[in-house]
This record gives structure tokens, C-alpha cells and sequence, in this order.
DNA sequence: GCGACAG
DNA sequence: ATCTTGTCGC
């Protein structure tokens, strides 16, 4: 049995753990960010993780972590990639805050996937806290063109189920692809996206966590 | 078999 | 993912 075999009977193992929500007042007050950059001639790989603040978004903290990829990109395996850096990314911004996030904002799929494992439900089952994907482009399923108003989506539908949404976070751009991940629903995860985007088509967490995987990767680039 | 395919 | 600043268009 392969790598690519056995990354996907773990998925099918560990789905089981996959919560639909978390009961209760669904209070949001710290949001994480995370994402992963990489190197053009090396497996040099950038995990950041950022921490933004209600209702200003500021960053609270951060922390990041660089590594070598162990693992290659193979669609609907992309945690086994990704996970890594981001875990250790994640562990340090850990340690600087008292309380963990209320929900963590993955850069990809959670439930819309082939397996309906995605990152965004790795990650969750992982540190098992609230997690929700946005992703950038659609992987799985089909579904119709949202409205042009931010705020408006449509069902992203996977073999007859629905698994996501597309929404539209500002009037007039391109939608972005929301799944849930673990521990939360698709109308709590489209709401929080909706709040993370005042101004721009991508969530405060994925353009801070962009930004900062990057610069620390150029960090490590030049120390190496 | 062929094409598609998160980041 | 990554190559990459200013610029064309609404």
C-alpha cells in the first residue's frame, strides 16, 4: 500500500471525529488564521498562524514555523502537506495566548471533498476546536452563480448532498467557497466569513496569514 | 482510458 | 503554491 493509499484510510478513519457543531451561544471574539507558503527551487515550506480580534481585527498574535515539505501536493490530500507546518505554527501561538481562538479560518476545503475530509477537517479534528474552510477556487461538486450582493450564496452540491457554499463577500467579485470543518455549520461559517471581509474579497485571516507565511519564508530563505 | 484536480 | 507593478477599466 502506497503513501497516497494509506493518507486516505486514515481520512476515512478520522471522519469519524468530525463534530457538526459546537452547542451554545456561538460568541466570537478571537479568530486564527492559518496558511502555508512555499519555496520556488527548494521544499522550504512557511506555516503562519495568526490570531485577529473582534470587531477591528487587529492581530493579537502570531507565530510561525519553517520546515521542509514531507509530503506532495496530490488534490485531496492536501492536509497530509500542509498540516505539519502548520501544527508547529500553531503550537507556538499557543503558547503566547491565554485563551485558545474561537474558530480557526483554514485556507481550503473542509467537508467539500472527495472523502468529505478536507484540511479545514483535519486540522479541527486535530486540535479539536471549531474550524471552517474558505477556499479560493471550487475542488468538488457543483452549484449555481450566487447574486452579485455580498451576502449572497448558493449550495455547493456533492453527490446529491449539499457540502458548502459559494458566497460572495463583496458586491460584484468573485466568490469564495465556504465548508465546514469541525465543530460548527454552514450558516455560522458563511456569517463569520461575511464579518472577517469588510473590505476586501478574502477573510482579514487568510490575507494576514498569507502575508506573514510569506515574509517568513524570505526570512528563512536568507538565513539559509 | 481521459480529463480534472483545494494549496 | 509560484512567476509579479503598474495599469486598464468600471
Amino acid at each position: 500500500m502506497g503513501e497516497a493509499e494509506d493518507a486516505e484510510a486514515l481520512q476515512d478513519e478520522l471522519r469519524r471525529l468530525v463534530q457538526a457543531d459546537t452547542p451554545g451561544p456561538d460568541l466570537v471574539t478571537t479568530v486564527a488564521g492559518l496558511d502555508v507558503a512555499y519555496d520556488t527551487d527548494s521544499d522550504l515550506v512557511a506555516g503562519a498562524v495568526v490570531v485577529l480580534a473582534a470587531p477591528g481585527w487587529e492581530v493579537i498574535a502570531s507565530a510561525t514555523a519553517v520546515g521542509r515539505a514531507s509530503f506532495p501536493y496530490i488534490p485531496g490530500l492536501l492536509s497530509f502537506r500542509e498540516l505539519p507546518p502548520l501544527l508547529d505554527a500553531w503550537e507556538a501561538v499557543l503558547s503566547r495566548l491565554t485563551t485558545p481562538p474561537d474558530l480557526l479560518v483554514c485556507d481550503g476545503h473542509g467537508i467539500a471533498h472527495p472523502r468529505r475530509f478536507g484540511l479545514a477537517c483535519h486540522l479541527g479534528v486535530t486540535v479539536d476546536l471549531p474550524t471552517i474552510g474558505v477556499a479560493k477556487t471550487q475542488f468538488v461538486g457543483e452549484h449555481s452563480s450566487p447574486g452579485q450582493r455580498r451576502g449572497e450564496r448558493t449550495a455547493i452540491i456533492l453527490e446529491g448532498e449539499p457540502v458548502g457554499a459559494a458566497l460572495r463577500t463583496r458586491d460584484g467579485v468573485r466568490e469564495v467557497y465556504i465548508s465546514v470543518g469541525h465543530r460548527t455549520n454552514l450558516d455560522s461559517a458563511c456569517r463569520w466569513v461575511l464579518e472577517l471581509c469588510p473590505r476586501y474579497r478574502l477573510p482579514e485571516t487568510t490575507r494576514s496569514a498569507d502575508q506573514l507565511s510569506r515574509t517568513a519564508l524570505a526570512e528563512a530563505r536568507l538565513a539559509a
